[in-house]
RNA sequence: GGGUGAUUGGCUCAGUGGUAGAGCGCUUCGUUCACAUCGAAGAGGUCACUGGUUCGAUACCAGUAUUACCCA
């Protein structure tokens, strides 16, 4: 720092525009955010960024969380923490599969054979034209490329302080590598097993579906009441909203202690049309109160069957093929004819138009009672799906999350408790997921587009594979397609043939990979120096629809692999409404699109309105503050340009008035409650602190010392004002830097030799040696607002003299006027001041 | 059905056991001398409702209503 502000760096006129370009490029090429990893381990400030699915539109939402995460990083980083900041692409899975289906037109058929130099054709028409796994999978990655650059300019633009060398895509070779190892390592030690088992389903996508995947929508439905023939002739009658199911139905149940249904129990009744004998049981999640107390039990109808059918060894009578469609042979429990004539015309059927024509049949015999009662009732769905889910019996693999064991479960509820959670209360909904976990997490899935299961499976003499017979690869060998890679000890030519093996065919979840984002990031056991320093990471910053996802399944990940949690802090954002209040959402077609408002607003107003979102709360979008931003930063560049031309330097031993030191010691307060609000992660208040305190500096400080300055008390007055104001804009550039950092940067290099963002954020230890009552500058501020206030009044300008002040005021406020009473009259233009002692301040002003 | 938040001027939101706050919007006034991409000032609220605790409640407690989200 030089004594002698070098003021001919100031712009004549300052402007922000360009200045993300300027600033932008700089921090890249000169490696400003690069991470020091020469630092030590408490030194490194580590962020598990979420990769954004760059398949999806580019959302303002982005731009709203992703700020939030960049203020806390830009914080740690001024505090002299080495800030591991990086990012990843998640560019794996279905959203991604979707865009290249629809965007090509394509669809993936893994039984075809790869094409060389394959060029898609422009969308023209809707018939898609089939092509190979490999192929498809080319085109994934070449569309998300191009997504990938999109989000990279939206992130530099907005000024996120990112180390991009760093940088990975959930589908990378390395994060293929890390996926495959931990899975592989799951297996090792029994965390990751296989299971037949029924499973939700998707018929559309013909993949299982995990608990996670799930949401309820209310869909209208009827109940229809079907009657069963007793022993005795005579019947007993269930109500049901799935008489498609009738086929498949296994048994009866009610309630233990339902005294209609009592005599019931262990006998066996007959179902209707099908003519089928099941028994009847109890047990207590028959609701006595739902319909007529007695229900059939289907393989399945929905997870209640699915524990029954357990709980009592019943039979298998699946009728739903993975299609969603009823099969199209007469199943072998079914022996009545006129049963399986019915059949041939149930084959094939949808579970819609299945529905309809048993209620037909059932109508024609007289086993269907009375009316069909419509109803509205929550039905399970894939939430990226739109047909309701069915259970089927499939082979999957899965990884132990505490669903089926109480003891893994209590140790993850006990991580969750470990875990600092900002806001606090987003605690529970962790607590809340946890303890409502009904099953192991489900992992594979029938999809073509994500990480293979790292696994294939012996054939034997007749061709058959025998899933107890695991070919796994070495972890030296990963990352491993076994579509096309062939295991130890066989030759391609074996593939598919008889004492041969095959390829796993599904893919991991995509949260298989996500939940590793911080091994990724880290680069577990590819780079142990790196990783030992930056994991447990510190933060998680992420929004709360997806705590039972992505973060539940960290925490799993975590514990499983490292024994300990993946960080220790998690920060959750709130939502982007609409102006209307509504969630901004593609669905909804109310997205905006960020890129146009950093172009109209400026970087720095829109990260203003960013910050302006407390954590963990929605937050309207309002353009409204995006102006007030850019008003701010303007006023930044005007008032930092006014006070470097007034003289502005480090002398600060100078600093001897009264009012500069009282305007310090508000400053005082300043860092320390900005420095506060931010280590409790509340950038808003931290904000909040700055922008009041600066906005009181410019229009009354400033006012106050221009007089002074200008050297109308003498030199020594003069220099006090001019060291003072130094230190005021040394220390409001570095408190505005995380917040507006093109800004902060522009009028930091006016004066200033590197960059803002790598000095240091202020300290209290700075203004201790000058300070003052604050009190005195905000009583000075109070007159001379009557002041103003009278010349408004009388409808005269600022500058009309003013003949008499008389101030009736306590003796403490008498004596801070009597010490900046010159300023006071130079920037009142005030010719004379009268002060007497009263217990309340009241001002009268004489007009000139 | 269970859970978690929210409810404060027209709008968006702070806030504290002791006289109700900010910004925007609105109204009025004001530009030679950092800033019209501006400044100064003004009006505007029974702090959702009902009880309770308290000398005193917008704040703490209980209940109600409305609303959003999570889970079933």
């Amino acid at each position: 720092m030089t004594n002698t502000p070098p003021t001919n760096s100031v712009p004549e006129k300052p402007t922000l525009s360009q200045l993300e370009e300027k600033w932008g490029k700089k921090w890249v090429s000169e490696k400003t955010y690069a991470f020091d990893r020469t630092a030590k381990r408490e030194q490194v400030y580590a962020i598990d960024t979420p990769p954004p699915t760059v398949s999806g539109a580019l959302h303002v939402g982005h731009v709203f969380s992703y700020t939030h995460t960049d203020l806390i990083a830009r914080f740690q980083r001024m505090n002299g923490k080495s800030v591991f900041y990086p990012i990843g692409w998640d560019d794996n899975g279905l959203p991604t599969e979707r865009r290249v289906q629809n965007y090509f037109s394509v669809r993936c058929d893994p039984s075809l054979p790869f094409q060389e130099n394959y060029q898609p054709e422009k969308k023209q028409d809707e018939t898609q034209v089939a092509i190979s796994r490999k192929n498809f999978v080319e085109l994934c990655e070449f569309l998300t490329a191009e997504d990938e650059k999109a989000f990279e300019e939206l992130f530099q633009t907005l000024g996120l302080s990112i180390d991009w060398d760093y940088t990975y895509q959930t589908i990378d070779k390395r994060a293929r590598t890390i996926s495959q190892r931990a899975f592989l390592r799951n297996l090792a030690r029994g965390e990751a097993y296989q299971s037949e088992a029924p499973t939700l389903w998707d018929v559309t996508f013909k993949t299982a579906v995990a608990q996670a995947e799930l949401e309820d929508r209310e869909r209208p439905g009827a109940y229809h009441r079907i009657r069963f023939q007793k022993p005795d002739s005579t019947h007993v009658e269930i109500e049901t909203t799935r008489p498609e199911l009738l086929p498949a139905c296994v048994a009866l149940v009610a309630h233990p202690d339902d005294e209609r249904y009592k005599p019931l129990f262990g006998t066996t009744v007959t179902t209707p049309i099908f003519e089928v004998a099941v028994p009847v049981v109890a047990h207590t999640l028959a609701d006595p109160e739902k319909g007529s107390g007695i229900a059939m039990i289907c393989t399945f109808g929905d997870l209640t069957d699915v524990t029954w059918w357990r709980e009592f060894n019943l039979p298998t009578r699946s009728i739903m093929g993975w299609d969603g469609r009823l099969l199209s042979e007469c199943p072998n429990w079914i022996e009545s004819n006129s049963a399986k004539k019915l059949w041939e015309e149930l084959a094939n059927k949808t579970a819609h138009s299945a529905k309809e024509l048993i209620a037909t049949y059932l109508k024609e015999s007289g086993d269907l009672i009375g009316e069909i009662r419509p109803i509205t009732h929550p039905v399970k769905f894939f939430e990226k799906g739109d047909k309701p889910l069915e259970i089927v019996t499939t082979r999957q693999w899965y990884i132990k999350n505490g669903g089926r064991d109480q003891e893994l479960r209590t140790a993850l509820l006990q991580r969750g408790k470990e875990l600092n959670w900002h806001p606090e209360y987003m605690r529970v909904r962790y607590e809340n997921w946890v303890e409502g976990l009904n099953g192991d997490w489900l992992i594979s899935r029938q999809r073509f587009f994500g990480v293979p299961l790292p696994l294939w499976y012996r054939l034997d003499a007749a061709g058959n594979p025998d899933y107890q017979q695991i070919l796994i690869p070495e972890e030296t060998e990963l990352p491993v397609d076994p579509q096309s890679d062939v295991p130890k000890g066989f030759s391609e030519a074996e593939r598919n043939q008889p004492n041969g093996f095959i390829g796993d065919p599904d893919v991991m979840d995509t949260w298989a990979t996500s939940s590793l984002s911080p091994q990724i990031a880290a680069r577990w056991e590819s780079d142990n120096e790196l990783f030992k320093k930056v994991f447990p990471m510190n933060l998680r910053p992420q929004s709360h629809e997806i705590i039972r996802t992505w973060l539940f399944s960290s925490v799993v990940r975590a514990n499983s692999e490292h024994n300990s949690l993946p960080w220790n802090e998690v920060a959750i954002s709130g939502w982007i409404l609409d102006p209307d209040r509504k969630k901004m959402s593609k669905s909804k077609g109310n997205v905006v699109t960020p890129m146009h408002l950093l172009e109209e607003y400026g970087s720095d107003a829109v990260r203003y309105w960013a910050a302006m979102g407390r954590p963990g709360t929605d937050t309207a979008f309002d353009t409204g503050q995006m102006k007030i931003g850019r008003r701010l930063a303007i006023k930044i560049l005007n008032a930092s340009k006014f006070g470097l031309s007034l003289g502005a330097n480090n002398e600060f031993k100078k600093i001897t008035n009264a009012l500069d030191k009282s305007m310090l010691a508000q400053l005082e307060q300043v860092i320390v409650n900005s420095s506060k609000a931010f280590e409790g992660y509340d950038y808003t208040k931290a904000l909040e602190a700055i922008e009041s305190f600066f906005w009181n500096f410019t229009d009354d400080y400033l006012e106050l010392i221009k007089e002074r300055i200008y050297g109308g008390q003498g030199e020594d007055e003069a220099a006090s004002a001019k060291a003072a104001l130094g230190l005021a804009l040394s220390i409001l550039h570095r408190l505005f830097a995380p917040f507006l950092p093109f800004v902060a940067e522009e009028v930091w290099s006016w004066w200033q030799t590197g960059s803002v963002h790598k000095t240091a954020w202020p300290k209290v230890t700075e203004v201790q040696p000058y300070l003052e009552n604050p009190q005195l500058l905000s009583d000075v501020s109070q007159v001379l607002m009557e002041i103003r206030k009278a010349k408004t009044m009388a409808q005269l300008s600022m500058r009309a003299d003013v003949s008499l002040v008389r101030v009736s005021a306590s003796q403490a406020v008498a004596e801070h006027l009597k010490a900046a009473e010159k300023d006071l009259f130079a920037a009142g233009r005030i010719q004379k001041l009268e002060t007497n002692l009263a217990t309340e301040l009241s001002v009268e002003v004489t007009l000139a």
